[in-house]
DNA sequence: CGGCGTTTTGAGAGAGCTCAACATCGGTGG
DNA sequence: CCACCGATGTTGAGCTCTCTCAAAACGCCG
């Protein structure tokens, strides 16, 4: 048998009681209080963990990408505490949260490949965080360039602007500002 | 041999070969590029894991807290991405990389443990990046409040204002506005 | 009492947000 | 081919909020 494999916690996805979803954009993959029966990790698209304030305001605590889980704490509680849905079409594997955790107590390896993505979570998210505390524009595009982060093809420089915290036009006039000063 | 213990990851490091190490307010305890040999368990104090951007600007990336574990993710790195040093007096214990991943190979429950630590501060930290995507105090205090925390003793109210990305008077005129208004 | 840190309150300035108009580009359909 | 449309990019003007600097009232403790 060829076992020739990368010890990435992907790979639990590979199983046979894994299931494939596909959500069209809009399309919620779970609510707030459900409980936690399967984890789903992102195959392509993007799924939304997001939270509703009182206020009304919407609040995206996640941007699952390809190769994210869904919520990785609700690998570890009973019930999800928001919800998640499709920000454009996408599609999800499914696995019984049992059989996760299952293959992580069954293979270290697994379970420090899926502790050390979830460091470099921790890592990224504070760094979002901090970057978000600085005031000016001009500050957190500096701080995120020199994180290593470059500036993506011009009809994506709005997720730039989402990423930093601050609004379309904001960050097109710090934009503007640099090519005029070369 | 008793051994009536929770599996906590914070149990790894009663072992022997772990030292404590006491550290005096703004005592470095590494640098930026140090090679990782230790990792190290806040008992008491807090350490500030911290970046100094390019305009000269302190960014604190973490704050650790007693039983946080300083930069997780320098367990699967090879070297500090940034330094750290003590907030205040402070005293951690240390222990050998080597060892600390050793003891969440061979004990599962432990594996878990150490992951549902990272995945909660996965969320902890996302849920602050987005409180400070909010523009108002108001609305970051209200937020900050619905995820279940209160307001601390009269004497460590800066410190929310610290964890909203606010300053001091910013948050003092909004409790005294909610007063004003019962 | 005399520090020292926290809490309060004031006034001005700056930065981004909002609303708005317009340009640009790619794709669609007549 | 061209008109139209939606999404992205660009720029302007006013508003609002926080930040900054400043001063003072508390509260605690030696």
């Amino acid at each position: 048998m060829i076992t020739i494999m990368s010890a990435s916690y992907i790979s639990i996805f590979d199983a046979d009681s894994a299931t494939d979803l596909h959500l069209t954009e809009g399309a919620p993959l779970f609510h707030a209080g459900d409980p936690v029966t399967q984890i789903a990790l992102v195959r392509a698209g993007a799924v939304h963990l997001l939270r509703r304030t009182a206020t009304g305001a919407t609040v995206i605590l996640q941007a699952a990408r390809p190769g994210d889980v869904v919520a990785e704490a609700s690998a570890y509680s009973p019930a999800y505490h928001c919800g998640a849905e499709a920000a454009r079409a996408s599609r999800v594997t499914l696995l019984p949260v049992k059989r996760f955790r299952a293959a992580l107590a069954a293979d270290p390896a697994l379970a420090v490949s899926w502790a050390a993505h979830l460091a470099r979570s921790v890592q990224s998210a504070r760094m979002r965080a901090e970057i978000r505390t600085l005031r000016t524009v001009a500050e957190r595009l500096d701080a995120w360039l020199g994180e290593g982060h470059a500036l993506p093809e011009k009809g994506h420089w709005q997720d730039i602007a989402a990423e930093l915290g601050v609004t379309r036009e904001a960050l097109y006039r710090e934009l503007a500002r640099r090519r005029a000063d070369h």
